[in-house]
DNA sequence: ACGCTCTACTTAGTATTACTAATTAGCAAC
DNA sequence: GTTGCTAATTAGTAATACTAAGTAGAGCGT
């Protein structure tokens, strides 16, 4: 890993990272993973099926997603098709608006220790 | 805990916040744990001490700050002032500018979602 | 037929981060 | 001397993500 606060950050809000692309259209484990290790996302560094898998299985536990089975394509395996509950939708804005509170928090906390460090 | 999402965020950003408080004047574990459970940081829940402390051994350990004894003051016992190292400096600016991309980032994953949820 | 590659999902084991909860200790006020 | 406040420490646990390996089907080239 080229940069270790990839890691750190990321911790939390893969879970709605997940949430915004299933919401944005029905998708299954690989397309995710494909779509995250793209473009646009390389600063979160490169996701891998270990991290993603067991965050949709979670995500169904609790209802959130639900899945269906499409039997195997073209080339290659059967797909499990992940879509949003209603649950899921409203969870989602709900992260969404702690996503934004929790964001303008931490900003306040750099701007604080970068108003200081210009004075100097 | 109130909010669960709290403590999913959470994750990671804390020892930047924690940077950002010690560089912006030499502070104490105590101190930062009344900060941040004070007003502006509810969003972050309730800091405890088994949070915050192992997070001040981490960054000593890392050479990212270092800390002075003071000893005991009017009433209480005695505080261990931690400051920035200059590696602190630096760590903390590469921090910043990495928390910047990945809200953008994540922004960008939360704006796709609901500019196709307007759609509909 | 065989191996190779790509798609797609699964899983065991580990590291990191944060939380819970209890403990220690000095000093002051009552 | 007991309570209350400041201040730090630590053991044990839960949650999140990563590493790394394995399973399996389909198409392609030889």
């Amino acid at each position: 890993m080229e940069n270790r606060y990839v890691q750190q950050f990321k911790k939390g809000s893969l879970e709605m990272i997940l949430l915004c692309l299933i919401g944005k259209k029905e998708t299954y484990g690989y397309e995710i993973i494909t779509e995250l290790n793209g473009s646009g996302a390389a600063v979160l560094g490169y996701a891998k099926e270990g991290t993603v898998y067991p965050i949709l299985y979670r995500l169904q536990e609790a209802g959130l997603v639900q899945c269906r089975i499409a039997p195997a394509a073209a080339n290659g395996g059967s797909k499990k098709y992940y879509s949003l509950t209603e649950k899921g939708e409203e969870t989602l804005r709900e992260l969404i608006l702690f996503w934004r509170e929790y964001t303008v928090c931490v900003d306040g906390f750099v701007e604080d220790y970068q108003r200081m460090e210009e004075k100097l």
